[in-house]
DNA sequence: TTGTCTTATGGGCAAATACTCACACAATCC
DNA sequence: GGATTGTGTGAGTATTTGCCCATAAGACAA
């Protein structure tokens, strides 16, 4: 992996171009002239800041059948929150969209002044929402992860982002050193037990609000992929009707856990209560669709990020 | 201003439209495409988004709002240029910073292939900017002092930085031989017409461009600390309504010259023309504040180079 | 120091975009 | 009824932008 290293200096020209660009609508050999650099250097210095995600760009406006879609589902299924976002009918992306809601969203419980404890699940979607969140201070806060953050080769998962949020809004993190599942329902107890665990799983317990990714078992399922679990043990899971994958515990179309198999040794904290906590799942797409009707049929979830396909997916008459 | 009175539906397909545009990053072909209508209709929805404000972007990165006030303080006061830098919160230093900007600021005039006359005035604020200005060969241009460059005691003056300016840009050089403030208006006329000032004072009123400092009239004000007037002729000056000094010459709060006192005997050449030349102040900090506010009513300046804060205080209705 | 490697720069070009114009259609006004 | 005005559309065109590549500049080890 190559670290680009890119100076403060550096970043601040890019942003001063992207001002330029953005909010002041210079043309690129505007920017060019004024900052005594060429057109290209202005373009690299525009595309730089966009990458580096200092530029943020908003819609404000709500589109009806959006908004439309979110009532809907919000009355149908009894839920807390609901956000729906457009779809692009060409995009194959299972975050384009809603990751830009979810950090919305997320930012919106991190305004706040008193202190919330943010329960933070795994995931690609959820990874995506957290490289859009902008940086805010609020030392306030405590974020605690749901699932373990140790890959089976013993590094830190990729694609565990409890470490990034923390860094980004500056607030008290607490991972879970676990691996995701451990390797016998006895391990997961011991590991548990540990003095330097319990209270991360206690503390997930009292989560105000979680951001969960929900995650599908077929083939490419991301448990699968990143080599938490092994095929056959996918295919069991499958044959015993499990539909979806939430913190690594795997539940069926009705969103009731999977009775056995890799779910006795799940190490992740359990979903914190729905009658005490927003519990949001950000999930788009056809793949994830068995799995957001199961989390919201079991009610393992009482807040959804989704799309506007997806959303009228669910609301089709099944 | 005419009402154009958008139907929603109408205001709804420019949202889609601007989404599909900046969050989903499509082309405005495949936005056509998608929505099935043609490419200018699309081209004409993503604009809408855009006038009617739907697309709001944020920039995330500190210097954004230095050039928001930049931005302002430009407008409100009709500048030809301000450069806003962040404020360090912790530091006193009435040069860190701005410094940097003003040699930036300089290096673009210098980097211009036709000759320039680049004014220059004194201080410690524009002495710190020529030592961080990067040597640059630039001989078709000429570098002219605006005041002069003997200190009261015979030596050169300390806080005089023609020649450090001119050594870096090998540029030539025209320092002005005389003290700052004469001993009589007589002597001034006196100094005034010898062959060797006269093309000095010429040269001056014909600069493109001129980098000054604003000086406070404090108890600590540097042409008193320097010794260039006695404590009495400062407090005089004070008395006389002076809240701060350009070039030697003393200004009161709505940027008009005391009459009389040492007034009458600064050798310096005038502030070049706002009409002909870019008159750029560099200065920053509370003490200066009412000088640039002077300097600026007064229109003695039309650029000025300040920090954040100061930045602030100037916009910060009076 | 020299050679080599990496990184940044600017020219050129194709794609994408913004703008202008002419026209079609509808509602309104005379 | 016909003219007028406003609004939307598509075509053509100038401008702007993104990207590739050759080259220059800087970093670093020998």
């Amino acid at each position: 992996m190559s670290k680009p290293e890119i100076t403060t200096s550096r970043l601040d020209d890019a942003a001063r171009a992207g001002w330029l660009y953005y909010v002041a609508g210079n043309t690129q050999d505007e920017i060019a002239a004024k900052l005594g650099i060429s057109r290209q250097s202005a373009q690299r210095m525009v595309s730089l800041a966009v990458s580096e995600g200092l530029v943020k760009v908003r819609l404000d406006h709500p589109i009806a059948h959006c908004l439309d879609l979110a009532a809907q589902l919000k009355k149908r299924f009894d839920l807390k929150m609901v956000e729906v976002v457009p779809t692009d009918p060409g995009s194959t992306s299972t975050t384009l969209g809603v990751a830009d809601a979810a950090a919305d969203e997320m930012t919106r419980w991190l305004k706040s002044e008193a202190p919330i404890v943010l329960g933070i699940g795994t995931g690609r979607t959820l990874k995506a929402a957290i490289e859009r969140l902008s940086p805010i201070e609020c030392p306030q806060h405590k974020v605690v992860s749901l699932t373990g953050n140790i890959s089976p080769d013993g590094s830190a998962a990729y694609y565990n982002v409890i470490f990034n949020i923390a860094d980004k809004i500056k607030a008290r993190s607490f991972p879970m050193p676990l691996p995701v599942i451990a390797s016998s329902p006895e391990e997961r107890e011991l590991l548990h037990a540990q003095a330097m665990i319990r209270p991360v799983l206690e503390l997930s317990a009292q989560a105000n609000v979680a951001f969960l990714g929900i995650g599908d078992l077929e083939d490419d399922a991301p448990l699968f992929v990143d080599g938490f679990i092994s095929r056959d043990e996918l295919l069991a899971l499958r044959r015993a009707g499990a539909v979806c994958e939430i913190v690594g515990r795997a539940f069926d179309r009705n969103g009731v856990p999977i009775e056995g198999l890799t779910n006795d040794r799940v190490a992740s904290a359990h979903i914190p209560s729905r009658e005490t906590a927003t519990v949001i799942a950000i999930a788009m797409g056809a793949k994830k669709l068995p799995g957001i009707v199961a989390a919201i049929k079991g009610s393992l979830i009482n807040g959804l990020i989704t799309d506007e396909q997806t959303a009228e997916a669910l609301l089709r008459p099944a």
